[in-house]
DNA sequence: ACAAACTGCTTGTAAACTGCAAGTGGAATG
DNA sequence: CATTCCACTTGCAGTTTACAAGCAGTTTGT
């Protein structure tokens, strides 16, 4: 594990900068996906088999991402962000915001983008916080923003 | 150019979701490295001369850069940074942000994104306007956060 | 005038990574 | 107890990356 350099954008680059981490990411964070199954079934981007885990061994070995048995189901691991990937929100609302204004994205899928970063640094502390909830089991905050998100998706699927 | 999705995330990791792009992006904003010889002698990461050719081919044909002919020397191309780049700064911000904070990122080289970090967006915003001025021609700005986060480094590398 | 160095690449080759299809072995379901 | 579910692994072809070397036009030094 010897890197390029230690600059800090290199070392993001390196642990980030490939074609399928920060979507499998997003997928977990945005979509509340956790199992294999789930990430391969719902992906927007058809997602191989072998790259989908070998993407989840990586994001385990770079402390993105741990696993948990699922006590209902034997055979089924769920993923959780750690506090680490976390505290990639921020990166995800720019990275968002970008590519929602320069970048053909499609209306419906910007809702998201557009209303998080609207939101401002308040909202993206409040999803944190309910992330910290669903993946590292703190206390369950007031507000919902995946509710918010998946409110303003449904509101532009309906209004094209 | 067939993209995999529309989702913003997705589309701004299928351009810039390589080892590289990120990076030779960083080396024209903050080391203001405008052309090839400049980018390749003062890479920290060591970047291999097909590699950045294509990168840089690759930037130009994303949008994200442009060439201009040097005026003094016929042989020289100047690389500009688009709007579209310029945009990026805040991705870059959070990016280096998250990769000193959780990754083993030298004090030295991790003293410009603290600063930038520290300084909010307000600091983000005068550097975009500064980075307007060298690239895309607009007026010079009164604040230079390039020569700020240079004082910030050279005080890193004096206080070990 | 002429050689040496500079500038921006291209080419060759090997290794690594990606994408697709198929298969595997155990666990749950009916 | 056969079928489906689940989380992968394997094989293989194609693409991308890394490293080293080379090359043609430009400028510099004497």
């Amino acid at each position: 594990m010897d890197r390029r350099s230690g600059c800090p954008i290199n070392l993001s680059v390196e642990v980030l900068g490939d074609r399928w981490s920060l979507v499998v990411l997003r997928d977990i964070m945005f979509g509340n996906f956790r199992t294999y199954g789930e990430l391969h079934g719902n992906s927007l981007e058809g997602i191989a088999t072998n790259i989908l885990a070998s993407r989840l061994k990586r994001l385990m070995e770079e402390g993105l991402v741990t696993a948990a048995a699922d006590p209902n189901h034997k055979q089924r691991t769920i993923y959780n962000l750690t506090e680490m990937a976390i505290a990639l929100v921020p990166v995800m609302v720019q990275l968002g915001a970008w590519g929602a204004q320069f970048l053909p994205a499609s209306p419906q899928l910007s809702a998201r983008a557009v209303a998080l970063a609207q939101g401002g640094p308040q909202m993206a502390d409040d999803f944190m916080a309910e992330l910290r909830h669903l993946h590292l089991g703190a206390p369950k905050p007031g507000r919902s923003v995946l509710a918010e998100l998946e409110a303003a998706y449904q509101a532009a699927a309906q209004n094209p």
